[in-house]
DNA sequence: GTGGTCTAGACCACA
DNA sequence: GTGGTCTAGACCACC
């Protein structure tokens, strides 16, 4: 798990896209359990509060559960988690056309300049 | 000028954006005047400190350059003025790859879909 | 017995209410024994420490006595069990008028309600 | 604003409720500004960060706006607040009918107990 | 001054 | 140990 602390988006925020990420990666599944909040903290270097607080966002939105005593979860009845990947890649397409629009660059442009830019990161 | 007052991105950074793609575009001119930090705050429903923040960090990038009780105006002699629009288009790509990968979308995948969006949209 | 896990009220003390609305029923008797704690654990799928809990505080309160051996039995001798269902019956209706009152409603209007919901669900 | 240091029920969610039950007293109304939160902390004897989090669970459940270095303002467009006193009265009267019925007293006796507890409070 | 994030650390109920 | 609330206080962006 990747986080900016220079970034203006919070990190809270960033922990739950971050879980996101991994949930459309496959790398989350269904019904694992999620590091604890102190667990959590230790391994980013971060405070517990703030884990927590990325945490109460996720089951505010249907991601994960919550046993009292036994830890966070991935959702597995949740119709959220099927479409997480379409829907964050949609969103990421719609922003990269929205910024080169802004910069008034057409649409063959923008494809090859994503062409070129892959081919030269191989 | 499109602001997102919910971004965590601070206003005063997007207004600079703004300009920069507004010269990509190809809309805004060496030379051309910007309006006053008053009028520009009235226009955009924000606080006239706001407005000057930004002025003043287009002014510390080397974007702009204030004539005294004449206004403020986009420089010509710079060199990042060049440069803006292919910069900003780069990270526009860097970010979209970055994203797309993040969900394990590989690069065949990213251009399909870039592609599928473009035409539906028109 | 039924009870809330989210529901900010501890669970211990949830289960010694139910007791108490059993015995206010009817349908537990001075005499009667009740469950032993692990036994309850397994009936209602809480760790066997929360019932010890609400066991050690039916028994503060003197509900209950615990015979060596044999089992946690409810008292008859209690001058509580008389009043048991008269004062938590009095309680939810202080709550019921409190919580109307607090939404500025009338007492005229609070009885109104009261009737039509109970005719609406027979 | 009334708070329950002793109650289970976390302080931030009383905060909440107190709220709802000022709207549907008509104390507070659409548009209006509630306290800032330092403001409220200071009144209620209660930390910032508290009513922080009182704030913005209200406005995730629609209930007020926030306007960036304006204040915190109860929403006019929103469905929810018309509906908040007869939904908070319904669930009352659930409650108190729950209640009774867990104490095993009939529909006839709810009635009676709360008007004789209306009459002897005046 | 106003909303908002983050840290640090105490304390509680439950497993 | 795990979720969760609360306090105290720093720091930031914006009005």
């Amino acid at each position: 798990m990747q986080l900016n602390f220079n970034s203006p988006k919070p990190i809270y925020l960033q922990m739950v896209d971050e879980v996101k990420k991994a949930l459309a990666r496959g790398e989350l599944k269904p019904g694992d359990k999620i590091p604890s909040h102190k667990e959590q903290a230790q391994l980013l270097q971060v405070n517990p509060n703030t884990v927590m607080r990325a945490y109460q966002e996720m089951e505010r939105e249907g991601l994960t559960e919550t046993l009292r005593g036994q830890g966070t979860f991935i959702k597995n009845d949740s119709a959220i988690l099927q479409s997480i990947r379409s829907e964050m890649a949609q969103a990421a397409v719609q922003q990269f056309i929205e910024d080169m629009r802004g910069l008034g660059i057409e649409p063959e442009e923008m494809a090859h300049m994503l062409r070129v830019t892959l081919n030269k990161e191989g």
